[in-house]
DNA sequence: ACGATTATCCATCGGACGTTGGATTAATGG
DNA sequence: CCATTAATCCAACGTCCGATGGATAATCGT
């Protein structure tokens, strides 16, 4: 890297970890451990002992306990959205090559979102968590769910642009799919086998997907 | 009531409400609390308050905090499943009668189930809450939902008796069938229309039934 | 009438919590 | 070399929490 794209580094005591930003450390073991036990039974110390800093780093870097975990949940989310609009993106294109391949472009992305979920199940605990506050549920709706139904249905209608939709609700099987995934994720996070229930599992998405159509893919 | 049906008062200072005992008023308080905000958010002296009583008053009736939230989870789980084996009974007897009457057994099960889990949505609450806590999910699996999987199970045999099921995965289904209808429950308490979600919704696990089969009902 | 029993509340304890003020260290910029 | 800035930690504050010991009241058995 040349002087132009690295910028100088700004004054004051040297971090802990040059090559990493405290801050991400720090917002890192946050995620895991509100991911795994909640809000309200993680302390702050605790957080601070899990990225080996001080309880007043942390509270330095992201303010009040309420500001981490929104940062935490950010940060989860932006993933999320990151990887979901990227396969939407390739989807959309996918609609001017016709319904089947609209429809082709819709179980990739059923199948990005599982393989998403699968690998990062902190997402999921952390979707749940906030599901269960009910004043943040419309929020999250409105910010990360309704676009995604969006597009789906977006996706759906021209892939079915040569005949009606068998599925007279696609909002609610699309949620449903959703919500059978996070149960699949915290299914497999509690011990289940593993490879096989992943197979099935996917094969079962893929169906109720189809359902939407009243018939297999082609 | 005689003497004989109402045994007698045993000794000591008299309960507040004649009518209804301390420890169930205390349970139903601390149930909604902690179905609304969660163990840790949600403190003893809240929950006497709740209940009318002093917080001494609830930790006599109840032992610790943890055995509070356990004597809740175990009233609502055991209102549950009390409601499913009654129904799980009656649809036993459809066995004998032949696959297409286990099959309407099957339909109607799922009936009560979703309108159980909708007149009590503290239900879900409390299920996606433990469901978060990883040691308690196998538990939680083996004495709830294991045993209404198999009855499912073995509904679907019976009915199917007469050819193949179509759906290789019934566990997988079924269980993604109850986390939908969390997901359903969840998004009705947050605000959602009502009547047409419901109509809409249980259009859709029926079909996810019929999924099953291959086929819609006869 | 009286001891036994049960239910209830008051007062308090030790600890953990989130937050903050201020000292310390180490780098930059001039 | 020195003022400035940033990052970190230590110590402490006030608050709330869960738990408990003990006093009091009210009913029963005798």
């Amino acid at each position: 890297m040349t002087a132009m794209t690295m910028p100088r580094r700004r004054p004051g005591r040297p971090r802990r970890d040059e090559t990493r930003p405290t801050r991400e450390v720090v917002l890192t073991a946050a995620t895991a451990l509100f991911a795994e036990r909640g809000f309200d039974a993680v302390g702050l110390r605790e957080v601070a002992a899990a990225a080996g800093v001080d309880v007043a780093t942390v509270a330095h870097h992201t303010g009040t306990k309420a500001a981490l975990y929104d940062a935490c949940f950010a940060r989860v989310f932006a993933a999320e959205r990151e990887v979901l609009t990227a396969a939407a993106e390739q989807a959309r294109t996918a609609l001017d090559a016709g319904p089947d391949a609209a429809r082709r472009a819709l179980h990739e992305l059923v199948d990005v979102f599982v393989d998403f979920l699968e690998d990062r199940p902190e997402t999921t605990t952390l979707w749940l968590r906030r599901w269960l506050e009910p004043q943040r549920h419309a929020e999250l709706d409105q910010r990360y769910a309704d676009p995604l139904y969006r597009l789906v249905a977006e996706l759906l209608a021209a892939a079915s642009a040569t005949g009606a939709l068998a599925e007279p609700t696609p909002h609610i099987t699309v949620r449903s799919l959703v919500w059978a995934t996070h149960g699949h994720v915290v299914a497999l996070a509690a011990g289940a086998p593993g490879a096989r229930e992943r197979r099935e599992f996917r094969a079962f998405v893929h169906r109720l997907l189809d359902g939407l159509y009243g018939s297999p893919a082609p």
